[in-house]
DNA sequence: AGCTGCGTTAAGATTTTTCTAAACCAAATT
DNA sequence: AATTTGGTTTAGAAAAATCTTAACGCAGCT
């Protein structure tokens, strides 16, 4: 009414992806890093906000964009060194990538090391992200939504929930079921347009 | 190598929703709410969770679970005092789903109140994410994507980058762009499936 | 003009997430 | 067997996010 244009800070630097913070004493976030050119830290800083976007940890994200453009495997120390993170990060961090599919380990015979490998096909990532991630998700909402409707019924049996009321809340809620039976069946042909 | 299995606690639990936290001394937290019953407090307490895996905060989503069951509009004050949350947040969150479209506001003549009332087609407030959130980010980051390469090739002129290794970035950097760029082609296609 | 009630804004408190330091375990080496 | 080294775990510190309190501005009413 008053406002014409209501700011949204959230809306408003919508295509930007969230910023990483950094030390006061540095700040420009991306230049932190040990060990790498400017440009590959700003990737690495890029892929970090990116991993945000997508529920993962920064930290997830700027080592799946060290590796991304390292020609050779790295160890854990050098990714921790590289990044200025701690070793423990890194280790977390990497075994993530792994169970996406996003990173590869290896090890060779002379070195203890593990050496990890960024996978070169950031679209796999994305989908074993849909079909172990979404999927599930969506399976696990189906299950709630369907649950809900049962205590519904309960609650106008009860007396708890008014008739019309219970009506137009099940309308909804089977609007919802259906909704998302739909995407999932979708999501299978979604992947492979993605890829 | 010893671990058989990992264990990321991230992943074993993927496919619940993120659970909100609640006060201790209440800790089933899909009960704090007061005014509604049980299984609609539950309903907004999903969609809570669900919000924050879209990048949105769960206040957002309960709002809008609020609002999908309830048969008639609601004043901010009631959101406030259904959902336990301030008038600030209710405010905030409620004008965010009105810029997703995910609400509707009215007011009654005879009443100074907003109205605030759910869009009952969560497609489209998924379309108008992908198309308000998901294309900008898209378009940011291929452009970021065409700067670093612009950066990498002074970093290789100025001897900061070696030939081979600028190669390698090149390429994959290259890659990513490209992949970028199909799938912002797809994704229009994508939003009409999910309607 | 002064009140009152509504929505918004801003600063700071709270909660949640993310990261780190340090202890720990297992394998390889001495 | 003791030591070293690499990776993992965990408890708690640091950072970031979300929410709340309190002040503010505007409109309609008395």
């Amino acid at each position: 009414m008053w406002a014409e244009i209501p700011k949204f800070p959230e809306f408003s630097e919508i295509s930007e992806i969230p910023k990483i913070s950094c030390d006061p004493g540095n700040p420009e976030g991306a230049y932190r890093v040990k060990n790498l050119t400017q440009s590959r830290s700003e990737f690495a800083e890029l892929l970090g906000r990116t991993a945000q976007a997508f529920g993962l940890t920064p930290s997830v994200g700027q080592i799946y964009g060290l590796l991304y453009l390292s020609a050779q495997p790295l160890s854990l120390d050098e990714i921790a060194e590289s990044l200025d993170l701690s070793k423990a990060s890194a280790s977390i961090g990497a075994r993530q990538l792994e169970a996406l599919h996003a990173v590869q380990v290896s090890s060779k015979d002379s070195d203890r090391r593990d050496y990890w490998e960024a996978r070169l096909e950031p679209q796999e990532v994305l989908q074993k992200m849909m079909s172990s991630v979404l999927m599930p998700r969506l399976t696990n909402a189906h299950n709630r939504l369907e649950g809900l409707l049962e205590r519904m019924e309960a609650e106008k049996n009860s007396g708890e929930l008014s008739g019309p009321e219970f009506t137009v809340c099940q309308q909804r809620i089977q609007q919802l079921i259906t909704k998302t039976d739909h995407f999932k069946t979708w999501l299978p042909l979604i992947e492979r347009l993605v890829k």
